[in-house]
DNA sequence: GTCTATAATTCGATAGAC
DNA sequence: GTCTATCGAATTATAGAC
């Protein structure tokens, strides 16, 4: 392919990528696409085939972008409380800043679970998961010498995610059909790192009394 | 309506409950509820105008029965820590019971943001809040009565949803995509409720130390 | 490679007979 | 109240000219 079909590829699938975000798969069309890209209807075919196919690529690229995001970036040479408080917060603001390709893939999973299933299972095999396991084994170091309690690794990580995702998705909902003022949702919203922490760690850290 | 007109309606209508929980409504197909209810498709037109006011009345049924669910049943009686214990074990109960019913919900919120905000403010108007604020209230006295440490009511409520929610409508994904044996999957699945207990109940508590 | 024009299909909705 | 037949809109996909 040479020099101007290659950009013009990559026009549209990055007119693709926003498009699909903002619509999802069903609620996109074909001519917004072009729109978007500024070229003809035809060429989305003669490049990519199908919408599927579109998708898919799209797709890919989102599922890989959001994991490796989400596992970043995590600075282990500190202490083991100041990396639980590391991670909560990097999460969480990593999550403000992506929120349209969070909702967007919580959308796809439920309309068409098995494509998102296997793009999942493919980018995790061909992910580096250490920066995971490496705070699994920074868990167990921490039950080993007692400056937390007893605690699965995985029920660990997971809550943590649970805390963290759950609330991103649905407060926008949540503050939609509560009648909080602007300023208390703004409050909440910023605090919400802190609570976490907070939260989980008092939930996890061993007292002199035990 | 005579009789045989409010039999055939509520026909199509429990048909069209389950066409939609199963495929949501951009993947529902007005001829699947017609075969699903043995009638013709024309006679949704008759009964309902068009899809989107069947859609409609599903949703409406959905949202209801699932919020009425999730705070219903709530054992006042108990002392403070035994109602937190019931609070969580009858909600994820009621979530594994009812699954179909929140991933449905999940994928429609995106999908139709406004419809499904609209409805959920609707059913909440018109609810019986008296269930949760009683369980505010109860946290706030075990505050007062140091038998927890100081927390906002609103933050531990979301927070126990997180755990409860959160966990349950991405299990199909997380065990998919990870390699636990089914019988690990089991042990997880059925520990979960005790699980988020501890984890919350050692995060509230207060300890003689302080 | 890019465009215009149109085929092909899917699907919600309706008219009209019984 | 129920059915058959069909319309009309929307949308993906392709054929063919340039």
């Amino acid at each position: 392919m040479d020099g101007k079909g290659r950009e013009t590829k990559e026009k549209i699938l990055s007119a693709a990528f926003s498009v699909f975000l903002k619509n999802g798969k069903a609620g996109t069309r074909m001519q917004e696409i072009a729109d978007e890209a500024g070229v003809n209807k035809a060429l989305l075919h003669y490049y990519f085939r199908s919408k599927d196919k579109i998708y898919l690529a799209v797709l890919k690229d989102v599922v890989q972008k959001i994991i490796m995001k989400i596992v970043e970036n995590i600075d282990l040479s500190l202490d083991f409380q100041q990396i639980i408080n590391n991670l909560i917060h990097t999460q969480i603001n990593k999550i403000k800043e992506n929120k349209q390709v969070f909702q967007f893939i919580m959308g796809e999973v439920w309309m068409n679970p098995d494509e998102v299933k296997a793009v999942f299972k493919e980018t995790i095999k061909i992910l580096d998961r250490s920066a995971l396991l490496v705070i699994m084994e920074r868990i167990n170091e921490a039950v080993l010498r007692k400056e937390i309690r007893k605690i699965d690794p995985f029920q660990l990580i997971i809550n943590i995610f649970s805390l963290d995702i759950f609330f991103a998705i649905i407060s926008p909902i949540l503050f939609d059909i509560t009648d909080f003022s602007e300023k208390k949702r703004m409050v909440i919203e910023n605090n919400r790192a802190d609570e976490v922490f907070n939260f989980v760690w008092e939930s996890i850290r061993l007292r002199n009394e035990e």
